[in-house]
DNA sequence: CTCCTTCCCGAAAACGTTTAAGTAAATATT
DNA sequence: AATATTTACTTAAACGTTTTCGGGAAGGAG
């Protein structure tokens, strides 16, 4: 049984409540007693129940984080990135994986409520309702992020990617190696994703002159024999693209083995920008130049949010898109071929995904980020 | 505010000690009270406060996970693995990763401490004392798992993985095919499952009655470059050898690289095995085969142990080692080319990274659970 | 009619903490 | 010198449960 308060108050002969003061360095206890409340606190290996703290102060200093995979690569990384932030603060995690399933996911909801989180992180996910929280979240006023879903929730606050400003990202690059007839494999229409990085690649072909011609996208649905099956489509018309800037990695891995299937050497006979920089984007031959998708920058801002919520309590929801960079490897030409090999060196070299902590100072309100940004 | 036990024993002119025992199921209350209290729990949406059921029952019903990474791709699934086996038995998971810092490691298990968890896995961690666990875990006497990480502290479970039959699968699989000079690029020496998988590889070798050569065992030290850097040594030799069983995936691919500057035609000049199944072997060209590390199935392992200790409080510690299964895919030959690409969607389909749940059935003490089970 | 069970239920303590309110002594103010 | 304020501490209530103990009522046995 670990120490507790009575046990300090009990060897020092002061009340439960001095040495609950003392320890909070409370201005009315007197400097002497602070100390041998400390020492004896030392001493005894005192570590405080916050069990008991959370039941009486009614604040738990825990988060709630539900996500739609944790093992995934989008997952882990937002989580890892919650959990960075969290830590720094003195917050902890509670997480609960929902695995697309919607019952599961409230489950967990209810479950993290009773455990009396102080807030809520839901990251790509919350599939059953998008109109509405629980009456339990609201009535209990915790403060919910939402990561990567955009929803028509009043008063909650949201993170996302600025897929916009990365496909233009992507195109421009394409453009300034000389391609003027640029292919786009999107994803599947519906998408907010597949929308913003349809506009992001139509805006930057405006702006350096170029004739937007809509033959030149192809839906895919994010899966690889779907990237495959749209080069092989692209590459055989009469006027084939000199590029594509592909919707995700995976997919331009489908583009990859149809170009070499079509005999083409690459990226000499076709250039390749992907988005995610997933993992696989450097094993990929060539390994490939993408867009990354800033998931731990995203769960990093997603947990500043909700702690600025709760320590300063802000009121006014904000919504922050998290720009990537694009990441060049060898499958846009611009790289020496010699040392792609290490290309996943140095992406382990600079932490794997992105450690860094910017895209995001103080919470401003952005209505649309990508576009004044940009213009 | 949320109703509590007070509200439902107002309303109904009853007592709380009632409610609670009413709730709770207890006979010692009338199967007409119980009704009643059920039926205005529902109407007030009474739901327990965790918090104060901890306090008071010392028991939380959360687990601490440390796990060293979760955002790699072993890391996010063995958080996977315990989470689903925690959940289903109505636990919850307070994680924490450690990043390789030591010093957030202890500072991480002294606040999960603080939070009064129930069990603790230890997962691929625990850098800074292998031979002690801190007083305050032990006096508390929560139980311990450690996962992936053996450690010679008395008394705590252990879950790593089966290397030496996953070896000894892979090597079957080449000797199989007729490959009668298999090299293999093993690990850094020093690490367990170097050891492992390279007896696993000498006792495949035996059993067909193949020589040992020591010459075709090269140390790499997991990475893409060194790799590649030991397949172009073997390959540059007078008698190449015919197959490679190479210690990891990413090892594997420099392999691939370097086969493909030999101008060698892949599988048929040269099969190649790999090991851990990760994501990346469905993209590389040819895809891997390749043998699963269980690291899904080790943390639904682990949570399992964990539990059996806290509801049947089992007293004696187990080792068990979990077995992956052998992944075939395009790089040995044996696959038809032509539906390699779908690979990926294949393993997405059978739910990414292994979900069944096997390897386990109670806990048995294995000391050397490989050897008898092969031989 | 009394005694003893059995069946339900209530009173109260406990878990470890925070905090509002109270108190006694010391110091400051008029 | 009387009063007001400050200082440093204590008492006690509260957070929402669980659980031990006890007690009243009903019913059966003697």
């Amino acid at each position: 049984m670990p120490a507790t308060l009575k046990d300090i108050a009990q060897a020092l002969g002061l009340s439960l409540a001095t040495v609950s003061k003392a320890l909070a360095d409370s201005p009315e206890i007197s400097p002497e007693t602070k100390e041998k409340v400390w020492a004896m606190a030392q001493a005894l290996h005192y570590h405080p129940n916050l069990v008991a703290r959370g039941l009486r102060s009614r604040r738990s200093r825990t988060i709630g984080v539900i996500v739609d995979n944790v093992s995934s690569e989008f997952g882990s990384l937002v989580v890892a990135g919650i959990q960075d932030e969290l830590l720094r603060c003195g917050y902890q995690m509670l997480l609960i994986s929902a695995e697309k399933r919607p019952e599961q996911e409230k489950a967990g909801l209810a479950m993290l409520l009773e455990r009396a989180v102080d807030g809520l992180i839901l990251a790509d996910t919350w599939h059953h309702s998008v109109e509405t929280l629980p009456s339990e979240v609201t009535e209990r006023n915790v403060p919910v992020v939402f990561v990567n879903r955009r929803v028509s929730i009043v008063g909650v606050d949201f993170v996302g990617p600025d897929d916009y400003y990365g496909a233009y990202l992507a195109t421009e690059h394409l453009i300034g190696h000389g391609h003027r007839r640029i292919a786009h494999i999107a994803g599947p229409s519906g998408w907010q994703a597949t929308d913003d990085r349809i506009r992001g690649y139509q805006c930057a072909l405006k702006d350096y002159g170029l004739v937007y011609d809509p033959d030149l996208i192809i839906h895919g649905d994010w899966d690889l024999p779907s990237g495959y099956a749209a080069a092989k489509q692209l590459l055989s018309r009469d006027e084939p693209p000199t590029a594509i800037f592909v919707g995700n990695d995976v997919m331009a891995a489908g583009v990859l083995d149809a170009a070499r299937e079509c005999g083409l050497s690459l990226p000499h006979d076709l250039a390749i920008v992907g988005y995610d920089d997933r993992e696989i984007a450097c094993f990929l031959r060539p390994a490939l130049t993408t867009v990354e998708l800033p998931m731990y920058d995203m769960g990093l801002t997603a947990a500043m949010l909700l702690i600025d919520r709760l320590v300063r309590s802000r009121a006014e929801p904000v919504a922050v898109a998290v720009r990537g960079r694009l990441v060049y490897r060898a499958s846009c030409g611009s790289h020496s071929l010699q040392d792609e090999g290490y290309a996943y060196r140095r992406w382990q070299a600079r932490g794997g995904h992105t450690r860094s902590q910017k895209g995001y100072s103080g919470p401003v309100p952005i209505v649309e980020p990508s576009l004044n940004a940009l213009q």
